[in-house]
DNA sequence: AGGTATTGTGTGGTCCAACCACAGCCTAGT
DNA sequence: ACTAGGCTGTGGTTGGACCACACAATACCT
């Protein structure tokens, strides 16, 4: 079974990027000379970079000068993103599966915390004031994913704040077509609020067990209510 | 900015998988017949698949019969490995974060655990005979791997599951490198088959606390020895 | 009639050669 | 000195050709 064409190309691409002959921000060849000096067609040159643009570790754009030509970055969510909304589309894994993902998660992130210094809790805050100032459901939901990020994002770990963001966005789509049916949307973003609140209050106290438990009980009884996951007992 | 033609492809798919139009292990149409429907080049849809392929969601075989085509499957690792692999190449991640989300997931997944009947942890007592009967360290870290993936796999989560061989396979390479290198391998091995009987014994009791203690000690320590993180303090 | 080569057919895999859209650069003309 | 136009090289897209493959149907020989 000899490879195929595109898993040369990106093989050497990896390769190059592995031995630091490529690094973040460097520009790779034109496909064409890359298409001649691998010997292969350019067609599976494009395959290969398609690929890895999709992995997030290339982006590539038309025309000339500085920003164009395919270049190296580092963008962990856009595979982790795709994947896993592909993967709860055709039910190879379910919103539960994902909703449990994200509690183990925030717990964890959350019991990483100690001592921080004040301020780092204020663009925390200012999407709390952001959330009180809103009737919109879907412009809710949209703070309130920003606020749990900023939230996980201070343990200091990219690949849990890559996770956690791709976890939300493959779900998202389920939570925003739930949100409509909702019982009582004022009296739940009323709950919601209090619940943020409550978590930032139990961070800056430095109380990472109790805000693990909070940020879980505040997690699943939205989810409950959303009828994303079934009611306990 | 009209979508890129391989975009439309991959929209029309996602759109056939969301309504069920295309299920797991359901044949897509031809790419010649695709293409022509959608009124895009062979190429193009040749793109989109092969984007899909990274991502997991399809499979594609040349030849004729049941075994050829375009299939649906469900294998939400590949585009996670792959991705992972990629980013820790770049420095975009650390090792360093990879260990710490595998002791979380590994934390996590012992704590769910409860009462289980005696016979789950049959093949993960074969695979400790199986790390006993080996000097090899390289056949032995591929044991440890299964092993631990065994144990993970009994929270039966399937995201996590796949996030956790991920983890793992990113980071094999470095363990592996590392691993000629070790003091006294000897030693290092027969600690290693100590503290996984121990969490076993652990698992058993149903002692999920101390199991998720145990199984962050185990991987740390080994994580130091090796040189992938930090000596404490 | 049974088994065995052979051909046929449709699949994905690869390649080529052209052309398009784009964006910066450079030059000619004012 | 400035502006408008063309130049050049980038990725994006297309059509058509051919290959390797794997199965299915057929023809063939025994």
């Amino acid at each position: 079974m000899t490879a195929q064409a595109y898993e040369t190309v990106i093989e050497e691409i990896e390769s190059m990027i592995r031995s630091k002959r490529l690094k973040l921000g460097d520009r790779l060849e034109g496909e064409r000379v890359l298409a001649d000096r691998l010997g292969v067609s350019r067609t599976s040159v494009r395959e290969a970079i398609r690929v890895l643009s999709t992995l997030g570790i290339i982006r590539s754009a038309p025309g000339s000068g500085p920003s164009a030509g395919a270049q190296v970055i580092a963008d962990p969510e856009i595979a982790l993103s795709a994947s896993l909304r592909l993967h709860v589309a055709v039910d190879s894994l379910s919103v539960g599966d994902v909703i449990d993902a994200r509690v183990m998660l925030e717990s964890w992130a959350y019991r990483q915390l100690e001592q921080l210094p004040d301020d780092v809790l204020a663009p925390a805050r200012e999407l709390l004031d952001a959330m009180d100032a809103t009737d919109d459901p879907v412009e809710f939901h949209h703070i309130d994913t920003q606020f749990h990020l900023e939230l996980v994002r201070l343990a200091g770990n990219p690949l849990v704040n890559a996770i956690m963001s791709s976890l939300r966005a493959s779900i998202e789509s389920y939570v925003l077509d739930a949100a409509p049916h909702l019982e009582d949307w004022q009296a739940i973003a009323a709950r919601l609020r209090a619940e943020h609140r409550a978590i930032v209050a139990a961070i800056g106290e430095g109380d990472g067990d109790r805000t693990a438990s909070l940020a879980e009980g505040h997690i699943l009884a939205f989810a409950r209510d959303a009828g994303l996951i079934a009611q306990p007992g």
